[in-house]
RNA sequence: GGAGAGGUGGCAGAGUGGUCGAAUGUACCUGACUCGAAAUCAGGCGUAGGUGUAAGCCUACCGUGGGUUCGAAUCCCACCCUCUCCGCCA
């Protein structure tokens, strides 16, 4: 959620900067509602005011024994007018928090321009994309000929964009979650969380996943929500808080699965598990001081991509422009590995800065001299746990069909060194 | 699932229709005293919003949402949550 103060004082310049996301702000529309709101709303604090004198000149004059009819025959003139006036009030205010809870973050200036996904901006790269003496293959045959992928049966439990792991890739894929929350909370100082994988609407809408994006959600009985991401209830933990300021910056690591429903995504990689509507991820959360946000942003990022140094996966990042960017988000960086069978960098991390925007929506802040500020908050995928084991399926198969185990995983893998074709 | 108790400021804890945004204690901040500290004394100390150049003034908030009333922390209704006991269960 954006300032309304700065709409109130700014708002030309705030149009300009969310047309370079291809949003427009109706303007007149939130001119016209702020209006209608300060009229109203000075007359019923107005009207309030006078009612509550009378009242209290009431109970002086009753708590005398005093006849009080006079000022009760004046202050019943004031009811309908408030009345009406409060309703509208409310009113008009449902409306503009509503409006306000649909405009998209402004994006930082750092962040190029660019109006779809071929103007994001590749920041760098790292390693040399393997080339195989042999017709690489995807995941989906390597993994079918190592009898540790099957869709079709995921099909049968549950339906499509499942996946069921077995053997030594389903042991391969809980050694990723091990050894990622190991390296985050061993040498990156993350304090590891345990979360609801159900959480509420309104902690959705603190992260911004609603109102505007329900369809992604998958919802279950008794009003929850499947988390899409830790994000949500990893950031909510500091939802109402006023946090002190030695409480900065709070680092939080959470392994969890994610559930979307890939609604508008229907015929986009429907072959194998790279889009799921359940999936693993080691999500990092950041909850710093505003003057720190963007210094954490590069460091959050610079710990994704440890996770893919060290299991030697070549990868690049890429800084996302102004339309691609998520409604929530003021910059993202994208981390995208390197898959042969498709020749191509896919998504395997998010990390963002979402400055205040989430924090206006939760009123997370902390105190300072004086008043509280609102924190800024972070998070990244490090990383997304099916994709990783995709990627070294993928990256470290053999010309048999076999695939080898990353060094960095020998020690969660029983001492397997290489996972036989069968 | 059954029975009971309860949700008030950072914490503890009064307040059951009227000058209550809320006593008191404690924590915290400032000042005095002190060489310094402790103790003591004085003052300050919630959140959000409106209005104003400002000082300030005003409004809302006592789990949440409705209702009754001139007036609600206090009465009524619904919901949420916490605790105790019983049952069940990983």
């Amino acid at each position: 959620m954006l300032d309304i103060q700065v709409l109130r004082n700014d708002i030309q310049s705030v149009e300009k900067k969310l047309e370079s996301r291809g949003f427009s702000l109706d303007v007149a529309c939130f001119q016209a509602l702020e209006a209608q709101r300060k009229s109203v709303q000075t007359r019923t604090q107005e009207l309030q005011a006078q009612r509550n004198a009378a009242s209290k000149a009431i109970g002086v004059k009753k708590g005398r024994g005093e006849d009080a009819s006079v000022i009760l025959a004046e202050v019943a003139s004031i009811g309908d007018e408030l009345k009406a006036n409060e309703a509208r009030l409310e009113e008009i205010q449902e409306e503009m928090q509503e409006f306000l809870l649909a405009i998209p973050n402004i994006p930082h200036e750092s962040v190029p321009f660019g109006l779809s996904e071929a103007d994001n901006v590749e920041v760098m790269k790292w390693g040399q994309p393997k080339h195989f003496d042999f017709e690489a293959r995807d995941h989906v045959s390597l993994g079918e000929g190592l009898a540790g992928l099957d869709f079709e049966t995921a099909v049968k439990l549950a339906g499509s964009r499942f996946t069921l792991m077995q053997g030594p890739v389903a042991r391969l894929h809980r050694a990723l979650g091990q050894f990622m929350l190991d390296l985050h909370t061993g040498e990156h100082g993350y304090v590891e969380v345990y979360v609801p994988y159900m959480v509420n609407a309104e902690s959705l809408r603190g992260t911004g996943q609603l109102p505007k994006f329900e369809e992604d959600l998958f919802s279950v009985a008794g009003g929850y929500y499947l988390i899409p991401t830790a994000e949500v209830p990893v950031t909510n933990i500091v939802r109402g808080e006023i946090l002190s300021l030695d409480a900065l910056p709070m680092k939080f690591v959470a392994h969890t699965p994610c559930f979307r429903s890939e609604a508008g995504s229907y015929g986009r990689d429907m072959r194998g598990m790279i889009r799921q509507h359940q999936f693993d991820k080691v999500e990092l959360v950041q909850i710093v001081h505003p003057e720190k946000s963007y210094e954490a942003l590069e460091s959050l990022l610079g710990h994704a991509e440890e996770i893919l140094r060290r299991l030697d996966l070549p990868y690049r990042v890429v800084s996302l422009c102004t339309k691609d960017m998520g409604f929530s988000a003021a910059k993202t960086y994208d981390i995208e590995v390197w898959l042969p069978a498709q020749k191509a960098y896919r998504e395997i991390s998010s990390c963002s800065n979402f400055e205040a925007f989430q924090a206006r929506r939760m009123q997370a802040r902390f105190k300072t001299e004086g008043r509280n500020e609102l924190v800024h908050t972070l998070n990244g995928s490090a990383l997304a746990v099916g994709r990783t084991l995709v990627a070294i399926l993928e990256n470290y198969q053999l010309a048999d069909g076999s695939v080898k185990i990353p060094e960095a995983l020998y020690p969660y893998m029983g001492g397997l060194e290489v996972i036989p074709a069968s």
